[in-house]
DNA sequence: GCCCCTGATGACAATGGTTCCCATGGTTGT
DNA sequence: ACAACCATGGGAACCATTGTCATCAGGGGC
């Protein structure tokens, strides 16, 4: 399997533009809807397909929410978990390298291989949970 | 509010029964199966609406694969977390009050409010990993 | 045990996020 | 510029889940 480089298409740019300018995490949904207010419409498909692509390129992170949507971020590079305020959507990365050391011994005491671990922290940031009083 | 006690019906019944034998987590189109070939069949909705009243009632455990679907199970009761076979999902469950307590600390840290987390460990267990080879 | 009220059920429709399909258009190597 | 071929987009398809509503049955009151 040869990695064929990506082609450099206005709707992949564009994309990528959107995920530069946000902060926290948003669904393909609010990316595509994002693009059409500014008037760089692209098709929702194409959204997905370049969303996707970025994932399996591991240049942006992907999570579920609650309601099962799955939301995207530009992250840093690296292994890392986050801290997602559930009213604005700001997002702080955390390392935990007590935590990664603890979920791969669990895995292996139990004779478990090729592991991975998914860990999210949500909670409401202070300015949210101050303007909501 | 005051809890109002679910009736005893034959179809909530036959699903309590299945979480009861079952061992790691299932998805509601899977019980479904399971009910129909054991000829105590249920309509899917009526499966939907238990296994969403148990969760409510924290009898049982839910979690999204990742493929977005919801599995049920049957765990004891407190906060835990799990350890995963993808391949025969085989479930350990698992405590980790220092994860607990980091990701509590890291929340409060950055002025979090109502702070809940998510960590589950996937791997492939030592028999399924084994018959793979 | 029998009735009746009311909550539970189930078949089906509807929803909503995501993926598939395929004719068309734009990009890139030459 | 040319041509090959990948990316696009609009709509249909998919699939888990939820809503609707007429019908059914549990269980309290008698």
């Amino acid at each position: 399997m040869v990695a064929t480089t990506p082609r450099n298409t206005r709707q992949r740019r564009a994309v990528a533009a959107i995920l530069d300018d946000l902060d926290g995490f948003a669904s393909a949904q609010e990316i595509h809807d994002i693009l059409r207010h500014r008037g760089e419409s692209v098709g929702l498909s194409t959204v997905y397909r370049n969303l996707q692509a970025l994932v399996d390129a591991s240049e942006i992170d992907a999570l579920r929410n609650d309601d099962g949507e799955v939301l995207y971020r530009q992250c840093s590079t690296g292994h890392h978990h986050h801290l997602v305020c559930r009213a604005c959507g700001r997002t702080i990365e955390v390392a935990g390298p007590t935590v990664e050391r603890w979920a791969d011994g669990v895995a292996d005491k139990h004779g478990f291989v090729d592991v991975a671990h998914t860990l999210e922290i949500f909670g409401t940031c202070g300015a949210c949970a101050a303007s909501a009083d």
